[in-house]
DNA sequence: CCGCTCTGTTGACAATGTCAACATCCGTCT
DNA sequence: AGACGGATGTTGACATTGTCAACAGAGCGG
């Protein structure tokens, strides 16, 4: 529903009625449509989540390639969920207190970005520094480009393949062990 | 009153009332409640704008100091200003068709590190490439940073002045001129 | 003085999130 | 089998909100 109308068309008697039940029906499996629509947003994360982490195919990955493919689905899955995408972060539409369950979704994926980037450290691939920073960093720089994108912030004329290829290489550039010259 | 009570308690009711007139006496300045954001949007970008060219103190400021800086400001600026960081970028608040004026004040944002990378290119501090690419590159970043913080994606234990050190150090290495090599 | 624009006020309306009271269905226990 | 209870759905109601139309006054130029 999201994808189809935006955010706003998401109205719990839609919802209802898109069920073939009444207004007060999902009342009885959420709490809140704040509640819903965290639900529907974990279950984002879970979704982008095992994208990045089908990159794992047999291919032995060599260099820092499974790195960049993260980052190229991660921007990818942005465009082609841009609804659901801003649901995951959007703070606005989920605000109250913290959703923990939220913060737990996407603090899995975080995990995930750490123990690639620690696998490519022991490789020498990249600078030995604190793991956990340099995932912020990649996520920063990954997270920031798809936002832009999604908001139509970028100039459509840009090459969207090329500027993706470009961010993931130059933050790999800036991580790049250096420590041989 | 977006900073003090979230964007849920901005209501034209409430516009009105802060300022001692009725509730629709909004409609007479503002057609609409999404233009009215839109404008304090907009605002939101001057003053950011404002700020990050405020790094053109005397000092010569060599180096690519000067870039660092500005990602610096960047980020600090959206941590001051979360509430109405968030309303600049949302497009969740704002939807409906594309705000042509609030993609203007972010493209004036672009144009001004567009033009300062473009100095350190001249300089030989920063690869030669399409400055506008290099642009969007470094505002993925820092806005990624940005928004994560402010959503409260990061770790709390992390300190916040290193990440943002690191983040603008990682680009700019990724971007740092190695021809000479 | 007339009339016009600007600004503000108020009543009204539809949409929405939400709750309480009620209904129904189905499996479990005696 | 029959009674019971939880899960699920329905409906009426209410407060809140964005928005519009009708109306009112204020200030100013002709």
């Amino acid at each position: 529903m999201i994808s189809e109308g935006g955010a706003a068309s998401v109205t719990m008697r839609a919802i209802g009625s898109r069920l073939g039940v009444s207004r007060g029906a999902p009342y009885r499996h959420f709490p809140d449509k704040t509640a819903l629509l965290v639900a529907v947003a974990v279950a984002g994360f879970e979704r982008l989540n095992r994208r990045l982490g089908s990159g794992d195919t047999g291919a032995p990955s060599t260099s820092v390639e499974r790195l960049r493919r993260m980052g190229e689905q991660y921007v990818r899955f942005a465009l082609e969920h841009p609804a659901h995408y801003r649901l995951m972060y959007g703070k606005e539409a989920l605000e109250r207190q913290d959703q923990p369950e939220l913060r737990t979704a996407a603090g899995s994926l975080l995990e995930n970005l750490v123990d690639v980037i620690r696998v490519h450290q022991e490789s020498g691939e990249i600078e030995t520094a604190d793991p956990r920073a340099q995932a912020y960093v990649a996520w920063s720089a990954v997270h920031g480009l798809a936002s832009l994108l999604i908001e139509r912030q970028i100039d459509p004329n840009v090459d969207v393949d090329d500027l993706i290829r470009q961010t993931t290489q130059t933050i790999l550039d800036g991580m790049r062990d250096r420590s041989p010259d």
